[in-house]
DNA sequence: CTTGGCACTCAGAGGAGAGGAGTGCCAGCC
DNA sequence: GGCTGGCACTCCTCTCCTCTGAGTGCCAAG
């Protein structure tokens, strides 16, 4: 028996579940992959890789069915990625081109992302953490209002209000604005809460009170914990599923309203390469997700990943076009932000 | 046979249905309520019920099940709005007295609501078409990029970047912001578009096309309908909304993500009145929402709707209780709001 | 108008049985 | 040694059937 075969027969298992959604038996294998042995000879490559924990029986007398470690195997040796087709890639550019601002631009991609692949899909905002600044804009609303606008060079803008008790200057707070400009500009977000800290400092006594409240706003602004945001769409694409998956729903439903684990399970993921990386069902580490992939890949300036985009769906999707796709758009999503 | 008592019988109905999602039959209804009469007294009264439309037989020998109609008329004579126990109260108070700012509240708003419900939630943001203008922000990013803010008096912050062919002086630009904010401040964002375009005609033709580009920025930020947005959650609660609602999931996730579907619905009720409107199944007017209720109301400043929250469930959903949490919600966030 | 009685309907539960896909193993063959 | 055909075995799934019971509509009497 070589390797070769059973590797073989691992892929053909693999695609015809992903394709019928059945457990597929020996006969129906040599049927429709002409792999020239009989089903006797896959009963015993079969038997193999069940012991080897990649297939999987639900029950005597049924076919198998590819296990995680199967799909991580045919994931990692076995499936070779598909590129788009002409159309999506057409629809990827005439849609992607039209949009406005960053904003637009996730909108836009996250709902190609969806529609493409027929499963939820997720972009991360930039993240702040590896964002520089590109300009710090003070705006009085009032006399004790100050709206602190922050811009990343990944065209990210954060804003938030900052109430400060006494009065501030129009003079004091040009001189402020220029001097954390000064300061911040280039600078990673994360030192900016001590670089505006500092230049407080320098304020006399009087408005110091006035000017640490802005500061702090700034700084909380800046804090990259609580600002990751994500984009969702497609979530109707997992009730289409079909109904081998309509339990996992809601488990999956509430993974995906805590933000937090499908954030963590991004930043993780494809944190070391810029390319496709795949998490398969229990590799999640979230119970919820166990019957879930999840397909993602970083995005911007080539090599220095600031966000990442994915795909999640169920462990028995097609991962060739998937990964595909999730990488194309990936690709072309660096490509309009870097322009 | 009195009126009285055929409508008692149509609310016992609508509560065993709502609480056990069986067919309630006459034995039942006699023996859970106290209606002082036999099971065939009742078994008349459904039949008029049901000839009325108020009830249906899913088939022959089953309970009877609350029409569409039905529950029109439970809601408008039937109900009593309950209201909120005092440990919602409290946590409505300790949360979104928390909150930072208005994309804070209106997120902790909407998670509340979905929690207190058990079902989906939904939040509009404050409309743009009825907000004035608090403020206007130019920031230059770049010599030809110029980032147009734009604040509103309902504390939304919206920003948008012009891409100005030629260079605009930091002079003219300053120039361009005073004038603005002299014209534009305190009027209704419908007005911006039209005194931007006033202000630009003034410089002289030189700056012309540039200034133009910014107030066009301007005016596509201040066009209300592009950008009406919504928020939501408790999705996964539509999952755990049991076995008989499996099958409407998909079309309402559907309708979730073409939240103009939602908007309109937001719209259209409610828009007369402040209070808690309901629109029931069928009413709805959206086939995928044949099944699903939508509970709403308006919040901002009394008698002044700037936008609405809502609850979004199974038609056979509590009335009485989210009417009167959405109500209690919406008072609280207008209060919020007003501060 | 209400009520008890009664015949009738029909969905759903439960069980039996047939069918069939798939397996594991073995003995023979290349 | 690996491949193959044959064969007995397992056990899921589908279908059909029956039976039960909840619920009904109607009627005649109170």
């Amino acid at each position: 028996m070589t390797d070769d075969r059973r590797l073989a027969v691992l892929r053909a298992i693999v695609e015809d579940y992903v394709r019928t959604r059945e457990p597929v038996g020996s006969k129906a294998l040599v049927e429709r992959h002409s792999l020239g042995v009989s089903p006797a000879t896959i009963r015993n490559d079969m038997a193999a890789l069940e012991e080897e924990g990649y297939i999987a029986q639900p029950h005597t007398s049924a076919g198998r069915i590819p296990t995680d470690l199967g799909y991580r195997m045919f994931v990692d040796r076995l499936a070779r990625v598909k590129p788009l087709s002409s159309a999506e890639k057409r629809a990827i550019h005439s849609l992607l081109d039209a949009a406005v601002d960053l904003d637009d631009v996730l909108d836009r991609t996250v709902r190609l992302l969806a529609q493409f692949t027929h499963q939820v899909a997720v972009v991360q905002y930039p993240s702040l953490s590896r964002s520089t600044v590109r300009h710090i804009e003070l705006v009085p609303l009032a006399a004790d209002r100050i709206l602190v606008v922050l811009i990343t060079d990944t065209g990210r803008v954060e804003q938030r209000v900052a109430e400060v008790g006494a009065e501030l200057t129009d003079q004091v707070l040009a001189d402020l604005r220029a001097r954390l400009n000064t300061v911040a500009v280039g600078a990673p977000l994360t030192s900016v809460g001590t670089h505006a800290e500092e230049v407080a400092a320098t304020f006399p006594a009087d408005d110091r009170a006035a000017v640490g409240r802005v500061v702090d706003a700034l700084a909380t602004t800046a804090d990259s914990e609580r600002e990751e945001r994500i984009v969702l769409a497609g979530t109707a694409n997992l009730a289409r599923s079909g109904p081998d998956f309509a339990r996992s729903i809601e488990p999956v439903l509430e993974a995906l309203e805590e933000q937090v684990v499908l954030l963590r399970l991004l930043t993780d993921m494809a944190a070391d390469t810029g390319d496709v990386g795949v998490r398969i069902g229990h590799e999640t580490a979230y119970e919820g997700l166990a019957e879930t992939s999840l397909v993602a890949s970083g995005y911007g300036a080539p090599g220095q990943v600031v966000a990442r985009i994915g795909v999640l769906g169920p462990t028995r999707m097609d991962y060739p076009t998937t990964i595909g796709t999730v990488r194309a758009v990936a690709r072309y999503l660096s490509r309009i932000l870097a322009s």
